[in-house]
DNA sequence: GTTGTCCCTG
DNA sequence: CAGGGACAAC
């Protein structure tokens, strides 16, 4: 653009020049507004995840029950009813652990007659036979009783081990070097073994006991430890995989109550009928089983009935004292199986929840967009029901949140077609796409497009189309930018995220992001590529976005001419004039708009002197620049931009310390100044593969 | 009629 | 964050 030029376009500005204030306030919105995309993404994972949140919130009232409750009360309760039973001191023996026969061990190998003997001995050496019996009986109630808790623990740890990878190797690896009871998964062959152990609880009282007095006492203090560990452990283990998940779903549920305005946009937006159908698919999934059903059978069930369980077991360790015998075996019998049932049932109620709950949300995100569904027929049908859902929108969204993921394979469909890499920024061009899917609609469906003269009215217009409804459907740009060949390099590097995030900040939302801005990317490959040959580049494309914003970083005011010189692979007419003038209007907003909030953040940051203003690579002003129209970071973005950005942004801030921007056209003289810091765009811009070759070197 | 900017939306 | 509508300047 020449000067005068220039001039004439700063000239023409208005009085409606950006007053800076409100500008944040929409900045704010906005990034309020790209958060909404991706808690409609999550949105989508609520309701799979409710079962989860209810088992894990079972869990939690499990916790807050535990407080009171914890490992070390029941090894108290315990370990009163075996006092009281057996009249003896509860001394604790510090003993190694290594020197000891791990309790397990010696309970799963029932061979051992000797070990097993050890349990059923009493402490002292001297006493009598009367003794003895009682001793046994009450050694071996308090054996079954030990049986009771492992089955418990075993109930407990089942989830965390059905859940396990991500979750605790260390702790597992704790577990594994402090007990042997809680680590290990419960197996049918151990479940067997278990019952064998019991069922020789009788014979092994038929061991001598003479040499196995001294080792008693330690064994039972032994017993209480592990038990107590095994508590702590399973505690420490739960509470893990509490957080693990909380941390998932509850920043998820927070970031959706926090937003109300998102979660209202998303209900008006028809996610409602979304979660219907969520719902819908959790409850068939769990056949009949209701969301209370699940919940009674979760550890906060398990928990009042292991409490109830001890209660009973404490009254009976009462009685035993008065009444042994038949009564006491009875009761033991009976609580026995209560305990073993308990355990069952929690291990199969959660391996089912867990294992639906899982296949659910699988089976949920892994719709696959019609190109797909001939990749991966068998989900056609599976998934037929979403097909026929008419929220196509949010449908279409969640789709983009596990697309690459769940299904990389599907590029190789696009053999022989160049392809944009993850990072092409080619969510950009939702205007670029849809006029490539109108088009497609319309040449490939004219019936259905007769049929249903608006799209979004009809339900299966979108499986033909894997998604686009929207109202610039009939935009007049739609013929003009149909599509455009792909020529962007392929495994460009996807880690654009550097220079801004914060180390913690890769969080679900980014990656959830992340997730969908790829999968969108794929899905325009998907939806561009069919129809349009390589050969007919009339149209903008994401390539077209891409140079352009390379540009930006020579000249914030191209001219049209000069954007016909450097785009001459495209086929000019008005449309795409505009679009690409208002490219660059748009680039330049972004731009204003950070050069006036970082001028601002740095007079409250207290600058006082322009010139402590500096604009390097380092700065945040730069990398949030470069993450814009260099998201990828793979351009070597020209000192020139350094320089011109740091003017600007002096600018701004003299102008907001001088009061300037009282003035609703304070900005134009900043526009004027900046215009004129255009620098030459490289003569490889003029390529059609500028970018390719760009990026390549 | 064309272009650029502001404001807003999804 | 890209794009559309409204609006103003030309």
């Amino acid at each position: 653009m020449s000067d005068h030029d220039t001039e004439f376009h700063l000239n023409r500005q208005t009085k409606r020049v950006d007053i800076g204030v409100k500008r944040f306030v929409i900045s704010s919105a906005s990034s309020t507004q790209t958060k909404q995309d991706v808690l409609e993404c999550q949105e989508a994972q609520l309701g799979e995840s409710n079962v989860l949140r209810k088992l894990l919130k079972s869990g939690s009232s499990y916790e807050d029950n535990i407080i009171p409750f914890s490992g070390a009360t029941i090894i108290t309760k315990l370990l009163k009813s075996n006092k009281a039973t057996r009249g003896t001191g509860d001394r604790e023996l510090v003993i190694p652990r290594n020197a000891e026969p791990e309790p397990l061990q010696e309970d799963t190998c029932s061979n051992s007659s000797q070990e097993s003997a050890e349990a059923y001995l009493s402490p002292l050496g001297k006493i009598s036979l009367n003794h003895l019996d009682s001793e046994r009986l009450n050694e071996e109630y308090l054996q079954a009783k030990r049986a009771r808790v492992e089955n418990i623990i075993r109930g407990m740890n089942h989830l965390p081990n059905v859940m396990a990878t991500s979750i605790g190797k260390d702790c597992e690896r704790d577990l594994e070097g402090e007990t042997e009871i809680t680590v290990q998964s419960f197996s049918p062959q151990e479940s067997n073994r278990e019952n064998k152990r019991k069922q020789k609880l009788p014979q092994q009282q038929q061991h001598s006991f003479q040499q196995l007095v001294s080792t008693h006492k330690e064994q039972k203090v032994e017993e209480r430890r592990q038990l107590k560990l095994q508590l702590e452990d399973m505690q420490k283990q739960l509470r893990q995989l509490q957080e693990k998940f909380f941390q998932i779903y509850d920043s998820t549920d927070s970031e959706a109550d926090g937003g109300n305005l998102s979660e209202d946009s998303v209900r008006s937006d028809g996610m409602l009928g979304e979660d219907g159908m969520n719902e819908h698919l959790i409850q068939n999934s769990l056949a009949d089983r209701s969301d209370n059903e699940i919940a009674d059978l979760g550890p906060g069930c398990f928990l009042d009935e292991a409490k109830a369980l001890l209660r009973e077991q404490a009254l009976l360790d009462g009685k035993m004292a008065k009444h042994e015998g038949s009564l006491r075996s009875k009761g033991l019998m009976s609580l026995h199986e209560v305990g073993k049932h308990l355990a069952e049932t929690l291990k199969q109620e959660l391996n089912s929840a867990m294992s639906q709950v899982v296949d659910t949300v699988v089976n949920v995100f892994s719709k696959p967009p019609r190109p797909l569904l001939q990749v991966f027929p068998s989900l056609e049908d599976h998934f037929a029901f979403n097909r026929n859902n008419p929220d196509f929108h949010t449908a279409n969204q969640r789709l983009q949140c596990f697309g690459n993921v769940t299904f990389p394979s599907s590029l190789d469909l696009f053999v022989g077609v160049p392809l944009p890499c993850a990072n092409d920024q080619m969510e950009a061009l939702p205007l670029v796409v849809r006029k490539s899917a109108s088009e497609h609609h319309q040449s490939s469906d004219p019936g259905a497009q007769i049929g249903h003269p608006h799209p979004s009215l009809h339900p299966s217009s979108l499986s033909e189309n894997t998604g686009f409804i929207s109202p610039s459907f009939r935009h007049p740009f739609s013929l003009p930018l149909a599509g455009y060949s792909f020529q962007s390099t392929l495994g460009a590097s996807s880690t654009g995220y550097s220079s801004k995030d914060s180390p913690g900040s890769m969080d679900l939302s980014r990656e959830t992001t992340s997730l969908r801005t790829k999968m969108a990317s794929s899905q325009h490959l998907i939806r561009s590529c069919s129809p349009v040959l390589p050969g007919s580049t009339e149209g903008l494309s994401p390539n077209h976005l891409k140079k352009a914003k390379l540009m930006f970083f020579y000249t914030r005011y191209p001219s049209s001419s000069m954007l016909k010189m450097y785009f001459c692979d495209v086929k000019f007419n008005r449309c795409i004039t505009s679009q690409l003038i208002k490219w660059f209007s748009n680039f330049r907003e972004f731009y204003y708009i950070q050069m006036e909030k970082f001028a601002r953040q740095a007079i409250n940051d207290g600058v006082a002197a322009v010139d402590d203003i500096i604009v390097s690579r380092d700065s945040e002003l730069y990398k949030v620049l470069n993450m814009h129209y260099n998201k990828a970071n793979d351009f070597e973005v020209p000192e020139s931009f350094l320089e011109v950005a740091q003017i600007a942004l002096r600018e701004f801030f003299s102008a907001i310390v001088a009061g300037r921007d009282v003035d609703p056209s304070w900005k134009k003289a900043i526009y004027k100044v900046i215009c004129k810091l255009d620098s030459e765009v490289p003569q490889i811009f003029k390529s059609a593969n500028c970018v390719q070759e760009l990026l390549q070197e």
